[in-house]
DNA sequence: TTGCGTGCAAAGTGTTTGCAGACGT
DNA sequence: ACGTCTGCAAACACTTTGCACGCAA
């Protein structure tokens, strides 16, 4: 927290109470939280901070680089980046019926990637977009609908 | 063409203008189109074509099972089914600087999704979400840049 | 003739922008 | 005191919905 705000200041932009209350956010948020709600989460301790506040502190941290960003099938998610407390990196995989989010080892996708690079000179970023698909519970409860 | 209106009436459906249009669009289309796309590609031959129903009508040509859709970080994209006289089914990667989609080989995920069912039971849908990162043109203007 | 499908307008989401005042430095 | 940040309202882009009419079957 102490060390995320010390990387706001040096790069120039001021530490005030909004941003405090992101990044507590943050910091304490389980999984993947949607800028609704991080807003939601912060509603209760720190009231009347506004949805568009939230917006502006986001993309501010994210250019600092404390915070970063997926797209999930269901909207955008964000979390804190590793360097400044986070978890580390790991890639996204979201089930497309239940919306859960799952967090799936930083390799997974190594292969692909240099796949990807020899053959079309495409730079995987596996961390950016959630892939997607069915997770074992709606599978499962798939399968029982028969 | 035929085949997808006798698909349509086989279900129920009924065969208009509109639903010629879109699916004229779609088997003349290059890449992979938004619905902002259609519409206007509609427009020069069936003028009048409302963007609403455009939206009406992939909705239900995708309940249909003739057209598939893929997210991209930039929108939705829809494309003729394989079935229907479209591309073989195929992943997609998109630039996330110039937004350029790029097909890959229907095989690429394969092996993360044998992984992904191993260890976490998560059923891995390849067509359903772009890849992200940089094409190669993008990447060799990053280097420029310097 | 029946009722599905369409055009139009309006409402819904999620996100961004313009502006005047508040406040961190 | 300066200039950044914030709250608010309004604009925005994209998508969905309600309704009355028109047309496929």
């Amino acid at each position: 927290m102490e060390a995320v705000l010390q990387t706001l200041r040096g790069r120039g932009h001021r530490i005030t109470m909004p941003r405090r209350a992101v990044i507590d956010a943050l910091s304490r948020a389980e999984g993947h939280p949607t800028v609704e709600q991080i807003t939601a989460d912060i509603a209760e301790r720190w009231p009347g901070i506004h949805l568009t506040t939230v917006y502006r502190t986001l993309e501010t941290l994210a250019e600092v680089g404390v915070v970063t960003h997926v797209h999930l099938a269901s909207g955008t998610a964000y979390h804190l980046a590793d360097s400044a407390g986070g978890m580390p990196a790991h890639v996204h995989a979201q089930c497309r019926t239940c919306h859960r989010v799952i967090d799936l080892p930083d390799d997974v996708l190594d292969d692909v990637r240099r796949r990807l690079d020899a053959s079309a000179g495409f730079r995987l970023d596996p961390h950016h977009v959630a892939l997607s698909g069915l997770c074992r519970d709606c599978v499962e409860a798939a399968v029982e609908d028969r």
